[in-house]
DNA sequence: AATACGCACGGCATTACCTCA
DNA sequence: TCTGAGGTAATGCCGTGCGTA
């Protein structure tokens, strides 16, 4: 039991100089333990310290108006008696004592013993009641900042994980698409591999003649086909930091007709996610709008911090 | 210089009490 | 009047830093 502690400590004080004096919380309880000795802890109640604010040390009483006050019902006696007293019930801290705390809590939340002492003396505290007060309100602070991070963090999983569906749902929408463009091409599956002649010297497809039984749609639908299936790779090259596209990625990403609006609405937070090389990704290609550059200057400010505004980020720091 | 010890203090989990719907 | 939930003052334990022998 910490006062049964801080009790031991004073009698050694009190039998021999030698030690330094209690702190100042101690010395609180141990002010509170020689003013009430049946108060000297209760382990199995935990009810030791109903502190006597108006029994506080005399020159208490800085913001007077603030004390709370303890009426003769709630001692039960007018020749009160501290010795006898019965264990007062708990008390809260009056309004205008927590808004005072508050008002200190803002301005720092740490509680330097000087601060704590002169708290303690403006509102008719123990100072072990105002840093309790203090220790309670960090609590509190954290437990509210925990709850914000906690939103904050489900809100961008829940646009992430809409963002995943959907993108999967028109990804299969397509493919889909090519299966289907795929059957009704069984000629053209027969010919070489149309991506390949492309990157050769060779003819085209679009040059194939016109005596083709391939008709020009058919035609244009792989090319486009072609050119989706070459983005699709491209931007798997964006995993791949040895890749030397990485800019040609995002070039190619902008004309991704399936996703090309997150080129634009780049989410800040995928750059939390950058390992060793991302320049190549962080960095907008040159032949990007100035919309997109602009994007990105917004994005420095928010850079790391999920994308919420920096106002919004004093609880991650 | 290295070590052990005691003390002060803060963080944290928990308890006990109060208030209110 | 009773009761359960939520808020909060306070307790107890533990880890850490610092001074001292």
């Amino acid at each position: 039991m910490e006062i049964d502690k801080v009790y031991d400590d004073a009698d050694d004080m009190l039998l021999s100089n030698e030690r330094p004096p209690p702190s100042s919380e101690h010395l609180d309880s141990f002010w509170i333990s020689k003013t009430f000795p049946s108060f000297q802890g209760d382990s199995a109640s935990g009810t030791t310290t109903m502190v006597h604010f108006q029994n506080s040390p005399p020159e208490n009483g800085g913001l007077g108006g603030l004390l709370p006050t303890l009426d003769k019902e709630d001692n039960g006696s007018e020749d009160y008696d501290p010795c006898f007293h019965q264990p007062e019930k708990k008390r809260r801290l009056t309004i205008d004592q927590v808004k005072y705390l508050e008002k200190s809590f803002e301005e720092e939340n740490k509680l330097e013993p000087d601060r704590k002492v002169q708290l303690a003396k403006d509102l008719g505290l123990q100072p072990r009641q105002v840093a309790i007060w203090f220790q309670n309100r960090r609590a509190r602070y954290k437990n509210k900042k925990l709850e914000k991070d906690y939103d904050f963090l489900k809100e961008r999983y829940d646009k992430l994980k809409d963002d995943h569906d959907r993108l999967a749902r028109e990804n299969e929408k397509l493919r889909l698409e090519v299966e289907s463009l795929k059957q009704k091409l069984p000629v053209a599956e027969k010919r070489p591999n149309l991506c390949n002649m492309m990157n050769s010297e060779e003819p085209r497809p679009t040059e194939i003649p016109h005596s083709s039984s391939i008709s020009q749609n058919v035609i244009s639908a792989n090319v486009v086909v072609i050119k989706q299936e070459d983005a699709n790779s491209a931007k798997s090259d964006v995993f791949d930091s040895e890749s030397p596209h990485c800019a040609d990625a995002n070039l190619v990403s902008v004309f991704d007709p399936v996703d090309s609006s997150r080129v634009l609405d780049q989410d800040p937070s995928d750059f939390s996610q950058d390992h060793e090389d991302d320049s190549c990704r962080i960095l907008p290609p040159p032949c990007l709008p100035k919309l997109k550059i602009d994007s990105y200057g917004d994005l420095n400010a928010d850079t790391c911090n999920l994308g919420s505004s920096v106002d919004d980020q004093t609880f991650w720091f």
